[in-house]
DNA sequence: TCCATTTCATATGTACACATATGATAGTGC
DNA sequence: GCACTATCATATGTGTACATATGAAATGGA
């Protein structure tokens, strides 16, 4: 009868044999997936708003703040403290270097190293901006009271 | 005597000042954003390691389900339940319709409309993988215990 | 020392994510 | 019926994110 009458319909009947199987509940709204990307969009966009006027990106400025704790590091290292990818560094610093925030200069021992250093201005940027970073977490987390943020932050760092 | 000399050194002293300004301490570590994007890394890396043989990223396979569930949708409507702007769905769509796990065609009632429904293969791929959704999900709460796992959900869902 | 392995930067290609712009169409107020 | 506004799909450009490949250089072990 109603098995599967792939030929003649068009489209798949969404919703005849779901019952029949026991309806597979699955719910996109209850996998951590889906959250945390959604999550994650919403943080990137207050982000965005309070740093509209230096237009650097989360990820920038993660960057300048990893150069600005530990000094001189090479591409490759500052992508494993800030957790992004040989290639996608890259690009970041490439963005950063092309405004002068930073700057690259070759390594005297290795001679495949690209150092990476804050200039001033990359410096001036981050220490005029670190109060606005801290709002942002602070807005980011507002829907939650303080007790619940301390909760979250900390299961949150388990799953990273 | 050591105020930003700018124009004899070369990069800014990343650590000098910052003392005498009172440590502005922003451990890049406790910013919500910083560890939201690491654990939608880790999130989706689970994804892709279970659904390699399928070769669906996350948001293909939210946006099917979606389809599986609401029966036919536009593609703005689509988005709007998957969270997704209308450029990025567009990208999606074209790649499902591409290996024909879904179809388009024109609404009957307003022109501007695309229509998608799923096709049988659609509706296979789906059915076939939700038992592996849940088990991304599952591995990807692992490292909380089973309390930890819904006070993370719960607050995690306020935070969209 | 020599070779295998690893690391580093880089290049390319695909896929989200979003800002912005456009043209077509629909809906609204008047 | 008509202008105004909103919505829909689409296009383009920038910026992550990652797989994969490459060549140069460092490192480790026999």
């Amino acid at each position: 009868m109603s098995t599967n009458n792939h030929v003649l319909v068009e489209f798949a009947d969404t919703h005849d044999g779901k019952e029949a199987e026991g309806l597979v509940d699955y719910r996109l709204e209850d996998q951590v997936g889906f959250l945390l990307r959604r999550a994650h969009q919403r943080a990137s966009g207050i982000f965005s708003e309070h740093f509209r006027d230096s237009s650097v990106s989360p990820v920038q400025f993660a960057a300048l703040v990893k150069i600005r704790d530990e000094g001189r590091v090479s591409q490759n290292q500052l992508g494993r403290l800030t957790h992004m990818d040989p290639a996608t560094i890259m690009g970041v610093i490439k963005r950063l270097a092309a405004r002068d925030l930073i700057r690259r200069y070759p390594d005297a021992g290795d001679r495949r190293r690209m150092m990476l250093g804050i200039t001033s201005s990359g410096l001036k940027l981050v220490e005029e901006h670190v109060e606005m970073g801290r709002r942002v977490t602070e807005d980011t987390l507002a829907p939650l009271d303080p007790g619940e943020r301390a909760t979250f932050l900390e299961l949150l760092a388990k799953l990273t």
